[in-house]
DNA sequence: ACCGCCGGGTGCC
DNA sequence: ACCGCCGGGTGCC
């Protein structure tokens, strides 16, 4: 195996965090030319919106009249469903209104008098507007079309009302025809109703979704190809077998069907001659720890080309007898690496390109080397960093290329990623692609390939939509274009039709393959994990730090209390964050809580300066902070003048879109792309921690000091992580850490790529003077991270968002854990701690009820901010 | 389109 | 006849 790496891996080496990259000297052009957005930014708004698809009832039915048969090629059967699509810049009638089928040809138009209300209707977007061709499908002029309005039940009077002025009126139909996403039926069969479920059902039949998918037909084992060095383990091996068959597949995909020489997609009632090709991969949804990325790396090597494995080269003949015993083995292969070799053209395209956040493109590296046979040659580029090449020859004649999400997404539009033909792109941690309109997203939608994988091992976090970017991604027809798979699976499912939800189950089933940590293979369980305890430990703060807690809290309260009577809480959104985290720094040691000056701005300098501090508090506060656009992660953050935090490319096609007149969608004050202010490159956050005081303990750290000391005396071998979001706090704690001899070593998320390496290699050491401690910050590393020689888990300071606790847990609670994990919560009794915790239990019950807690609108993201607030500062 | 519609040709019975 | 009626030309938006 050989890694051309050399430029790109001193830059990784060296690179510790993608935010990081400052673009704050780009002006907007240059911004959006660097993410190919110009593109992307005014792409025609798809018809549904999330909002406007989620809370949509049905107003009703109407008759209309399909014309201009005989200018389009575009054809379909009775039944079948068709797509409303508006045509503003026709020439003819500013109104037209295209009617196309399942494939996107155009069928007709809509007949102009009707085109005109519909017009007005889409555009203004108070419905949307569904067609089905129930019959006369083979006419030659005309046909009829039956249209369906579904919109916010606020919207329907103008619907009606507009209709009405031109002559039209909807009829009402009974919902059991209309609930069945199957086009068929609806109309030929309006006799049976739909089975209905209640929202407790459907919720519990959706958390089911992706467990109990352990066919009969997955359980089939397969050997893995020579070439990888480590014996896979039994669910490991089906797995494989399960992925092979999936790529070799020569069936037709789900809901397709061969009739009279036509392949009718069951669902849509469109039939086309071409034979619909399969999806040839799928979703690999084990629970992270079963080994995804070496079933991957089996899969590569074992269906290597045309269903046959890599062959293994330079291998010693007495190696071989060894291994296989026969000789005849040998001719068959060093006789296949040469048609192996001959057979790479163009058309044939032989590279796997691996897709991955950055926090894990090193432990690809590692898994990489750890899992191919020393003997094996394999080419695998790292397609990162400034130096990366340019040259399509040279990537297309890799094997693997490896990249993150960022270089995908960053490149789109100029990249070589969308040129090339790759023979498998495989997507690591698959849900970052769950937002349709992230840049990433559409980079990845766009990539070229004949194999398709997603690994994931949370593969739906809120709700069915996350399911489409996921199975747009595999090219799944007809289910790429989101009418279809909204009108087929996903509103079905939510109006709560069974129909809908068996036909998203057995779609599930077919490109799918979970195993939990809990499942079992052959009546023993895939893995066995040692148990998992969680303690909160109180502690009371002295008199002295009471006292100051309460003055900041007091002072704190009013002002929010201040905000709340003026109704402008959320435009001193960051505000109201500082006052929660000095409390929170508070809990933890006074020096934590630095003073910020808070002078009236004059300057644009000291209003950029102010803002950036805002920022920071945000960011730094570890608060999780969601982009209220993408209701993502922060990517790129930057900060309005209004102070309020967005993903940059999110609030840079908010600002494009509603030219020239954009508002925050926070607090709708004016917003201009000139007036946002990047997230500064980190500075070595060492300027802080040498304020230079005299070290002084705090009620936390005597705790936690007296449980090591306790616990050293029990078994002086055993290791800790102690974990905060306050990576001064961590400093701090350091001094007691020396002064009571214990060896430590740190992990922060500031740290270089070789300095983690090294960090975590010396805790993962068993040897007697190895750290016993591990000061690590609580976002520090990826899910990667192993941290397994670890069995107490100190967690300093409770995080608003309780998965980023449990995932930070899980660095030592995973495969290779040999010993039960103790974790303790240290919370100060009657602080704003405590209420954190309330506010963890409340997410846990709504991430417990996945489904129910469809996703958050704006309005009510806002809503839950503001009632976090009340909780945390008692009002 | 085996329609509808348009507009030119036409005009007592 | 500033009409009716006839029959050819014509046809999405």
């Amino acid at each position: 195996m050989s890694f051309c790496r050399d430029s790109a891996w001193k830059y990784l080496q060296s690179a510790h965090h993608e935010g990081d990259r400052n673009y704050s000297h780009y002006t907007s052009h240059d911004f959006y030319s660097q993410f190919g957005l110009e593109d992307v930014i005014c792409t025609d708004d798809i018809p549904g919106t999330d909002e406007d698809t989620d809370s949509a009832v049905l107003f009703g039915t109407l008759r209309g009249n399909v014309v201009g048969l005989r200018y389009y090629t575009g054809v379909v059967n009775n039944n079948e469903m068709v797509a409303l699509q508006r045509e503003p810049n026709n020439l003819y009638d500013k109104n037209a209104v295209k009617v196309n089928n399942v494939s996107g040809n155009q069928v007709g138009h809509i007949k102009k008098e009707l085109a005109a209300p519909l017009a007005y209707i889409m555009d203004n977007k108070l419905a949307i507007v569904e067609g089905v061709v129930p019959y006369g499908a083979k006419n030659a002029f005309t046909m009829p079309v039956q249209m369906s309005f579904w919109g916010k039940e606020e919207n329907k009077q103008a619907v009606l009302d507009k209709l009405k002025v031109h002559g039209f009126k909807l009829a009402p139909l009974s919902k059991s025809n209309w609930v069945s996403g199957r086009a068929g039926p609806s109309y030929s069969a309006p006799g049976h109703a739909a089975v209905q479920m209640t929202t407790e059902q459907l919720k519990s039949e959706f958390d089911k979704l992706f467990e109990d998918l352990k066919e009969d037909d997955k359980t089939h084992e397969m050997e893995e190809a020579e070439a990888v060095g480590t014996p896979l383990l039994p669910h490991q091996k089906q797995a494989l077998a399960w992925m092979v068959s999936r790529e070799n597949s020569k069936e037709l995909p789900l809901f397709w069907e061969e009739k009279n020489n036509f392949y009718y997609n069951t669902l849509t009632n469109f039939a086309e001659k071409e034979r619909p090709e399969n999806a040839l991969g799928g979703i690999l949804a084990d629970d992270m720890g079963l080994g995804k990325t070496l079933a991957t790396i089996a899969l590569i090597l074992t269906n290597f080309h045309d269903g046959k494995p890599l062959p293994v080269e330079n291998i010693k003949r007495d190696q071989l007898y060894k291994v296989r015993g026969v000789f005849f083995v040998f001719v068959f292969c060093t006789a296949s690496v040469q048609s192996v070799k001959k057979n790479y053209s163009e058309e044939r395209p032989r590279t796997t390109l691996i897709i991955c956040p950055l926090s894990v493109l090193s432990n690809w590296i590692d898994q990489f080397e750890q899992h191919i046979r020393p003997d094996v040659h394999l080419n695998i580029y790292i397609y990162y960093g400034p130096d990366r090449s340019k040259d399509p020859a040279f990537l297309s004649k890799q094997d693997v290329v490896l990249t993150t999400y960022n270089i995908l997404a960053s490149d789109y539009g100029v990249s070589l990623l969308h040129r090339l033909k790759w023979l498998r792109v495989v997507l690591d941690e698959g849900h970052t692609i769950r937002n349709p309109n992230a840049q990433q997203t559409k980079a990845a939608l766009n990539l070229e390939a004949q194999r398709r994988w997603i690994l994931t091992g949370t593969p739906i976090q809120n709700s069915l939509k996350d399911l489409w970017s996921l199975l747009s991604f595999l090219k799944l027809k007809p289910f790429t274009d989101r009418e279809w798979w909204h009108r087929t699976i996903q509103r079905p499912v939510m109006l709560g039709e069974q129909g809908g939800l068996r036909r998203l189950q057995s779609l599930i089933k077919n490109i799918t393959l979970r195993r939990t940590k809990t499942s079992k293979i052959k009546g023993k369980p895939v893995l066995e994990l040692p148990e998992r305890k969680v303690f909160i430990q109180h502690v009371t703060l002295t008199e002295e730090e009471r006292k100051i807690y309460r003055s900041v809290k007091n002072e704190g309260k009013a002002a929010i209390s201040r905000y709340f009577n003026e109704g402008t809480v959320l435009a001193h959104y960051a505000d109201v964050l500082g006052v929660l985290l000095r409390l929170r720094q508070l809990c933890c040691h006074p020096h934590l809580c630095t003073n910020t000056s808070s002078s009236s701005d004059s300057t644009p300098e000291e209003l950029r300066e102010k803002l950036v501090n805002k920022m920071k508090l945000v960011l730094s506060s570890g608060s999780d902070e969601e982009c209220a656009i993408c209701l993502d992660s922060l990517n790129l953050p930057v900060i309005t003048h209004c102070a309020h935090v967005f993903c940059k490319p999110c609030i840079c096609e908010v600002i494009q879109s509603e030219q020239p007149n954009a508002k925050c969608p926070l607090c709708r004050n004016e917003l201009r792309v000139e007036h946002l202010v990047e997230y500064p490159l980190e500075e070595s956050e060492s300027s802080i921690e040498k304020g230079d005081r005299e070290w002084i303990s705090s009620s936390k750290i005597n705790a936690l000091m007296h449980a090591l000391i306790d616990l050293r005396k029990q078994n002086p071998a055993v290791k800790c992580l102690i974990v905060s979001q306050f990576t001064t706090f961590l400093s701090l704690i350091e001094t007691p850490l020396k002064e009571s001899g214990f060896v430590f070593t740190r992990l922060n998320g500031s740290m270089t790529q070789k300095k983690r390496v090294q960090a975590i290699q010396s805790f993962q050491d068993s040897h007697t003077g190895s750290p016993t401690i591990m000061l690590l910050s609580l976002k520090a590393g990826g899910v990667g991270l192993n941290l397994t020689a670890a069995s107490r888990v100190f967690l300093m300071d409770p995080a608003w968002n309780p998965a980023a606790e449990d995932q930070c847990f899980d660095r030592c609670h995973r495969l290779g854990q040999k010993q039960d994990v103790v974790i303790t919560k240290f919370i100060v009794k009657n602080s704003v701690e405590e209420n954190m915790l309330k506010i963890q239990n409340k997410k846990r019950e709504l991430a417990a009820g996945a489904f129910a807690s469809k996703k958050l609108t704006a309005s009510e993201v806002k809503q839950t901010k503001i009632n976090e607030i009340k909780t945390l500062i008692d009002l």
